[in-house]
DNA sequence: TATGAATGAGCATTCATTCAT
DNA sequence: CATGAATGAATGCTCATTCAT
């Protein structure tokens, strides 16, 4: 059952504990104002020490933002299993959405700070693109069609996320207490700002 | 009508050839990831040449956010002129926003980019809780609480402002074209958001 | 006569100490055995200072391999003027070396040790290939082939760099005191291994 | 036949892996200019695996620059074995140092580059001193002084070996096709250099 | 025997800044 | 006012080496 013969009480790897720390780092610095010396030290390692795990600090960020990006992918993804009215599917993500940023809020500042600087490499590019696609599918179907505002797609996604950026900001900052009932009301109130008019 | 007595066509003076360039710098690539050297480049000066119009790279940041904080809100302090109505301040707000965002997109991407950073002085840092006071102070009379959902004050101004950067940054990324119609469609969209549900 | 009105007595460049400095340590050390602090240490400078001056370590070595093939070159010009019997010439070319030899023995050293690293730029390989042009034209002419033994012109150059580099690093090493009755002699020696059996 | 008492095809043993990958990396790059990571991934090993069977960067260097001594010193050995008659010692000399020139070129090459680096210990020094000495005892004879030409036995042999040291160079970068009929014209030219006037 | 992990020292280089001119 | 020269501190990274496994 375990590599070992014996139960060991395996802590996170040396590699897990970089991630670690890289992602408190450019969490609270950024890319360029967060040095490797600043990493090894806040994962209690030589700086040197890094280079064993990660080909350069690039590579690393491009390994968090990846990991970061799938995580944020495999919260949302729920979102889009069970009934598919497109109502239920939007609270779903909306929750989702905002458990993971209660859990993981670093998860969503790293992400939110990170797209689109020029140390991320293709691929990371790439799966930045990718992220809302079965969104932007289901965006294409008829009853959302039917149930959603005719706006462009993009307009849709970037009304919802920009909206939940900014609650989570506010919220960062100690401006917003976001308990259960305002999870809902803001629920609510973009879901009015997407929905057909007409429409519940 | 000048401050010299001959009609010299004088350009504009050095230090705002340098905030221009550091505004460029800045918008594209933060704080920390910008040089003394490369604003100096940029502007077509020596890096020494710098420290004769700013003490220092901080206080380069701290009077450019200042002074783009500052654009931002003179561009919308004439949305609280005029009718009073709600649904028409709302409507100049986001006018006015998107205008500024059309004119000078770099204002938007720095300010999007740089609040918070902990080179940012207390007087910038003040001067960030202070954009919105007359916003809130609005939000905060009767027929707005009136007009408006039951919502706290950060909570309203989180959703339109985020709504907004969302849709800006999908202009930026080229996903999204932002024409007139979008502009209106959008302004109405967001207003469903934060009304009163039995509203216009 | 001078840019300044006075007659300063200025002494060498900043550049050229560093240089002169660069020189003599990678002669003692070669290329990667020299350090860049190393460099600015023996020059007097902080390392960071060194950047001011060339842009990189390569880039000062190319400098400085360029600048001493130069000097060789220009050395050993003036055996092909004046008169052009074969013999005469063959007397110039070495006496020339040998005195620039004695009077810099670095250039002979650093030249020696430096051809062909992979860090010698295009121009300096080129360079490399042109040292001897004028004098492989001169091997090639009717009076030099009629004097000289029916060697390819390459194996001629080669005895007789080679023998003269022998020698050199034998008296550098202490092993040969290479005074003007000895470099008749060796003079001597070289001219019969690469003239035509019956000439003088 | 075998140290194991079954007939294994056994390959070269690691150590000589190690040696043989250093040569090849040394050769090309230098002493400083060739890491101990590069001479284990030539010889398929973990770089700390190297440390089982060398001290150190400089043991090996050291090490290996007494083997290939030892190969130039066996190599150059049976010149003096036979007729001693002094032109016939220096044409087996001449022809066993271009067989081994052709055969482990890197040997030469090795042997040229790194006489005298500070990283040779004081055995590797003395060796140096050594390499030759059975020719300065053999030229020290009354043959040999009465067949060669009135030079201090260093320079008689800092031109043979110069000569030779040219020749292998041009070759090496393709300038001179070093054939038979090359070498026994070379081989003859150097002698008249050094050979006493009258001599054959 | 071989290796993966770890590290202190060092390297080439850049940066923010000062200062004399 | 503007600059070239200079530098201490720091950056990303590599290296030679050790050691537990």
């Amino acid at each position: 059952m375990n590599d070992h013969s014996q139960a060991v009480a395996e802590g996170p790897s040396t590699r897990d504990t970089i991630l670690t720390a890289a992602l408190a780092c450019f969490t609270e610095r950024g890319f360029h104002g967060t040095s490797v010396p600043a990493i090894a030290r806040e994962a209690g390692l030589a700086p040197s020490s890094l280079y064993r795990h990660f080909e350069s600090k690039e590579a690393l960020v491009n390994e968090l933002y990846r990991s970061l990006k799938g995580r944020l992918m495999s919260a949302l993804a729920p979102a889009l299993q069970g009934e598919l009215e497109p109502r239920a599917i939007f609270r779903r993500f909306w929750h989702r959405l905002v458990q993971l940023a209660r859990e993981s809020p670093e998860v969503i500042v790293f992400l939110e700070h990170h797209h689109h600087g020029d140390y991320l490499d293709e691929a990371s590019q790439q799966l930045e693109e990718r992220t809302f696609e079965p969104f932007y599918a289901i965006l294409a179907t008829e009853p959302a069609r039917a149930a959603l505002a005719p706006l462009p797609p993009e307009a849709t996604m970037a009304i919802v996320w920009g909206a939940f950026s900014g609650l989570f900001r506010a919220h960062r900052l100690g401006h917003l207490d976001w308990d259960d009932a305002l999870l809902a009301e803001t629920e609510d109130r973009v879901w009015r700002a997407i929905r057909r008019d007409e429409s519940r």
